[in-house]
DNA sequence: GTCTATATTCCGATAGAC
DNA sequence: GTCTATCGGAATATAGAC
């Protein structure tokens, strides 16, 4: 919290990441951020003006963050197959380590679509299109079931992420503790795969 | 608005879940209720208590619409397949009605999942755990591929839910008007079903 | 750069007339 | 039941000392 190394300017981004993912712009407090920084109010608008401005940083670099890591996959040129079990182990595995992020990131993207705009056609949709492209060659070819690439694509993104969206509604439906749902979020990493892979294979 | 049809009582009802599932309940604001439903803060107060009591109101309202939906076909003794059919048939058309309801709902679970808790065990879990052991039955007898319930349950509720909260990313992702967006989850009405089915089929 | 103290704005809630 | 006017608190933002 106050260690030395960190600068007081990361140690403010540091908190406002963790109260903004937990309660949303809306929800957050400046006093809850300047608590968990160990500084006070003054200060956050002295490092950033407004609350406003504090809460685009932490949505920019959550973007940042996250973009680059679906695109490390998408553009390998491994086999069709591999890629998704790539795909699906490495993203349940981040999103695992990242409880808060994905109802931030679904809150945000809904609030403000248009910001999503311009880091979405410049960096991921090429990559995007490439997978794309990949999956339709491979039904051209005859090699999977005739399937479109954006419902794949859905199918996918979905069957990752929602689990850790809907997961108290989960843990309560299926009985789980909260060490079982990890174990469930685990078992999913090669199964989600191979659930895709049944549905598309020939 | 003024439809003098709609008593006040349901004119704020249907302005308040208006703003609430647009703004969520940090994020909405009494006034904005007050001017859609065409009347002034103050009979807000006097008609519900709080902002609290009323987002309460509108809560239960909404759990109290989806979970008998839900209810409805899973209990049911039909095939599996058709069973699975019809709930991805009808919760996208659901879905597709309410756009709101599903992050709605998300945010709602996550801020406060004892609420859920009292629904969900007493009135879904019992319908729920007919369809998981009807799919673990199917498991047993070979008729379909050894899957777990569990998995495949989260995994038709994500197919299902996730397209509408990614909405704005999946339509830049995809380069879609709103209208082929639409377009495509009325698609996934059926084609989703089928994805399981191949999935799971021995 | 960091603090305390204070100004300012916003918003939920209430009082009281009609 | 419905309104106008206002209170009171909370939260963002700023002033100014150190």
């Amino acid at each position: 919290m106050d260690d030395p190394k960190r600068s007081t300017e990361e140690l403010i981004l540091e908190a406002a990441q963790a109260v903004f993912l937990e309660k949303g712009l809306a929800g957050a407090r400046m006093q809850e951020i300047a608590d968990r920084a160990g500084i006070n109010k003054a200060l956050l608008h002295y490092y950033f003006r407004s609350k406003d401005k504090l809460f685009e940083m932490i949505v920019s670099q959550a973007i940042g963050t996250i973009l680059p890591r679906m695109l490390a996959v998408l553009d390998t040129d491994l086999d069709l197959f591999e890629k998704i079990r790539r795909l699906v182990n490495e993203y349940i595995a981040f999103v695992s380590r990242n409880s808060f992020m994905p109802l931030f990131i679904v809150n945000e993207v809904n609030r403000n679509p248009q910001f999503f705009f311009k880091s979405l056609v410049q960096q991921e949709r090429p990559h995007l299109d490439t997978f794309r492209r990949q999956v339709d060659e491979a039904v051209a070819q005859g090699r999977i079931r005739p399937v479109s690439s954006a419902q794949l694509l859905m199918n996918l993104m979905s069957m990752v992420i929602f689990p850790f969206l809907g997961k108290p509604v989960f843990q309560v439906a299926l009985g789980l503790s909260a060490e079982e749902f990890q174990l469930e979020m685990e078992r999913r990493r090669t199964e989600v795969a191979e659930f895709i892979i049944r549905a598309i294979r020939v």
